[in-house]
DNA sequence: GAATTGGTATGCATATCCGTATGGATTGGA
DNA sequence: TCCAATCCATACGGATATGCATACCAATTC
């Protein structure tokens, strides 16, 4: 049957647990308030209360920001362990929630997030108009364990346990360039015909030059006269005729500023995956812009 | 060095997941308030706006309470983490305290309760005036556990590892009654003189008589016509001139109103122990009244 | 050493939340 | 079937917490 609990020491005011908790992890008020979207005087009025109530002195001030004292050393961990419960609280309750009307937030590369999402995104909204899209430009996979995003569209398989995806397809990546730079480089007929062409890098590490090397194109330093570590930017400086880009066939055919340069190239092949967390992968609105992406990715 | 955190998953109202918890806890929301000392509408918009804030419907009226629904039992594990690192934090806290004032709240039998405490309390408050003492008549062990009472004093070593027990003394009962009842049963030479002695019992189940027989008194049920479960009770009896009771010596031989029968009776012994939560044993409150009733009860 | 930066405390208007009182609904028992 | 008990929902006045603006303080920089 149930057994008769006591809730007495538990009854004290959790929000200010919380207050305390992420002013111990932000090393202080005004960094606790920004976390949280509150304002400084609150929280410090919270901790402050916190201490009032439990008749512990928690924190000392220490010039810039505040400094944990011993009674506070001894007793963040538990606060900790709240604050992680609560994590886990919400992820379940963002899995459950099964109403459409809400934010999803889409991980995506520069590239995908400025050529190949905003077409989709529309036609998504317009097909379920209740669902607010947020776009994250990252690579990285953490986000995903953070929840800074709900849904990443990533080019390799995530290794995390606690993520779920699904391979979309494999993409090949293809040179593009300008109609007019096209012509200037007149027909292609072999990568020898590449060794005066000018390349848009897209970084500074000559990781790019290497790979084309590798695929036995003869090329140095010299071809790429330009670098950026932005899909976005080089598409723009590819677009003006700056010299040769590669992306996505995907997206370079979708675009009517660039041209094929060459239909029989070696192409440069990698995979286009769908990662969510898997907690919150029941969501019901999450299971919609999954379903939506994969299909419109494909 | 500091990882930069993200925080939108915690905040949330963690009040609201206290109220949840209890109302799932407890069955019902007016339950829950009176657990929490609250009011039961305002339990009721804090499990509302939690359901408002997370999309998810956590109960449903069941006539008599609230029921979860398969989305509530989903998170409602997480909800207790909350709340057993809570408790945790609570009790942490507690032995943090380093302030005179405040309550301590003692348990102990009625006997001690009523007739040995009162005095040392006068005298420990005069000590310390800032110091609040809250007197529970119990002899359970778990009211330590689930915090109802800080300090027990028990006639047994309890056995929960969370608990730290401090043996004061061996205690012997011995037999006590009033002058004029002590006076009209003639003097006492053996045991066979209680024949016809009349005792105030302490149960209803026998096991006073049947400890009294086993120590080879010559009595049977008639000579107990009385019983009580309340040794306050017991005791204003025998002074009354109802009969023998046995108590405390220490107690007995404090007590104007009553005599000793029989010097050379064999004397029940019981220890007296001392006990705490572990967690809460270094609050220097705690110490205090811990150190004083060990002194003033040897 | 003065300016700048990043932080904490305080006063005040306001928005939010809470408790009391009350009505409505359901259950359990006479 | 009706009564009593128990519980949830709603309305409203008042207590409480919040945010903004600002004063103040320590550390760092030029």
């Amino acid at each position: 049957m149930h057994i008769r609990m006591d809730w007495k020491n538990v009854s004290f005011d959790w929000n200010r647990a919380r207050a305390f908790l992420v002013t111990a992890e932000e090393g202080s008020l005004s960094a606790a308030a920004r976390a949280l979207g509150l304002a400084q005087p609150t929280l410090g009025r919270q901790v402050e209360a916190l201490q009032e109530e439990l008749g512990v002195t928690l924190f000392e001030r220490a010039g810039r920001g505040m400094q944990l004292t011993p009674a506070g050393h001894a007793m963040i961990e538990h606060a900790r362990a709240m604050g992680e419960a609560a994590g886990r609280l919400s992820n379940v309750a963002f899995g459950q929630n099964d109403t459409m009307e809400g934010p999803v937030t889409i991980s995506a590369s520069d590239a995908y997030a400025g050529l190949l999402l905003p077409p989709i995104i529309e036609k998504m909204t317009e097909a379920e108009p209740r669902i607010t899209v947020n776009v994250v430009v990252s690579n990285t996979a953490s986000d995903l364990l953070r929840r800074e995003a709900d849904i990443a569209i990533r080019n390799f398989r995530p290794e995390e346990p606690d993520l779920i995806a699904r391979k979309i397809r494999d993409a090949e990546a293809r040179m593009f360039a300008s109609p007019d730079y096209a012509a200037s480089l007149g027909p292609i007929q072999s990568k020898d015909d590449f060794a005066k062409a000018r390349f848009v890098g897209l970084d500074r590490t000559g990781q790019f030059l290497g790979m084309l090397q590798q695929m036995g194109y003869p090329i140095s330093e010299a071809n790429v006269p330009v670098h950026t570590e932005n899909f976005l930017v080089m598409w723009a400086l590819v677009k003006r005729g700056m010299g040769i880009g590669m992306i996505d066939s995907v997206i370079g055919d979708a675009d009517p500023g660039v041209v094929r340069l060459w239909e029989d190239e070696p192409t440069l092949g990698f995979p286009i995956w769908l990662v969510a967390h898997r907690d919150l992968h029941q969501n019901r609105r999450l299971r919609f812009v999954w379903d939506f992406l994969a299909d419109a990715l494909r």
